[in-house]
DNA sequence: AGATCATCTTGACGCCGTTCAGATCGATGG
DNA sequence: CCATCGATCTGAACGGCGTCAAGATGATCT
């Protein structure tokens, strides 16, 4: 038997100490933060011997990667349950912008690796681009549904990395205590964040009648 | 002599150590990166022994604050440039923020020690807003000088977030080569700059136009 | 059963950040 | 001019890190 081990049934050495390791290290990056996280104590945590996880992992490095893309995966996750939070194709940016700072906020150590692995790339980071409803393309669909199909693709394209900008410095300056009080003064984290967003042309629908995504 | 050992005299025990200690520490940044800067490294390149940092930095991060702070100093002065270089308030923002996202790219690794250091902290970075003229005030200046006194100071200060977050975020996804092929498309890396910043709010004379920066 | 092969452990290497006791040497004051 | 002082730097050491090579373990295949 080949598969197995996705329960609790532990058929071999260790099981399937892959997932075992990246469930180790999110643990790790929840209660620690990514200073603490080492792979010598990612293999504590799992239970073996430091040299362990490079039978599964080429270095340090690609652990880190299989924890990014879960990363990833969730955000995409967050973001398409905000995306049909709303049928307004308007808003849905606006929404989706919250979903992705408060996803920043509420996993701040993992969407620091998710961010750290894909510096020094060439390409955006795995499990942002690939599949359909992946983070990026949600963005990029999204836009599309809203300016139309007149609209050129390269006009969508550069919406999609102007948004993603936007939430990305927005996640980023989020954690500085210094906005504390405009937080107050705007109603909370989320009122910040909105007021933050609605001078970052994260409103199409206040845009795009004017001149288009473009 | 107190001053001295600014060219190949080397008075006493080291001289100026401190300064020797950051200027070590930018040329390794930008020879070797961000993961070659250990302070054992430092301490090499400055031809001194590993415990000697100890008696001028409390510990690493403190060291690497003084990097950012220098950092910070000179994208302050970029910015300044920037502005100078047009009286056309309106476009002040766009030269400002194409100036942010080209240091960005100039110095790669100094810029990412810049935002680590700042990162889980409670304040913006030092240097960053203490001066007349540093960066985050420039902004802020630039933003009120542009609006009129009869914009209120939460509606400068959002706008200024805003416009920082729009440019970190661009400074971080600019160094995808997923995207070289779109920058060509749009005139080069400038092009592209311009074509995201135009989606971001950063031109306030179209957005102020219509409903002022708040 | 015996061979095979992926998996895991043990032990080691060099580098890291950090500490501490002691050496070095300008400055101070008698 | 000499003794003392205090700041500065060195040398050696500690534990932790990423990584690797060699050997033990045990599931699987014939």
């Amino acid at each position: 038997m080949r598969e197995a081990a996705t329960a609790e049934v532990r058929p071999y050495h260790h099981g399937d100490l892959r997932r075992a390791l990246v469930d180790a290290a999110r643990r790790i990056l929840e209660n620690e933060g990514p200073s603490a996280l080492s792979l010598r104590a990612v293999a504590r945590e799992a239970g073996v011997s430091p040299a362990a996880p490079y039978h599964h992992f080429k270095d340090k490095g690609e652990l880190l990667e299989a924890v990014a893309f879960v990363g990833w995966d969730a955000l995409g996750e967050a973001m398409t349950a905000a995306k049909d939070r709303t049928p307004d194709l308007g808003a849905r940016m606006t929404e989706i912008g919250v979903a992705y700072v408060q996803f920043s906020q509420e996993h701040p150590a993992l969407y620091r690796v998710m961010y750290d692995c894909s510096r020094d790339k060439d390409e955006l980071p795995e499990g942002l681009q690939d599949k359909e409803d992946s983070a990026y393309c949600q963005v990029r669909e999204t836009f599309r549904a809203f300016a139309g199909p007149e609209v050129a693709d390269v006009d969508i394209e550069l919406a999609t990395i102007a948004a993603w900008c936007a939430a990305h410095g927005l996640a980023e300056m989020n954690s500085f205590r210094q906005f504390d009080p405009l937080k107050q003064g705007l109603g909370g984290e989320e009122g910040f964040l909105r007021a933050v967003l609605s001078h970052l042309g994260m409103f199409p629908a206040s845009r795009a009648k004017a001149n288009g995504p473009g």
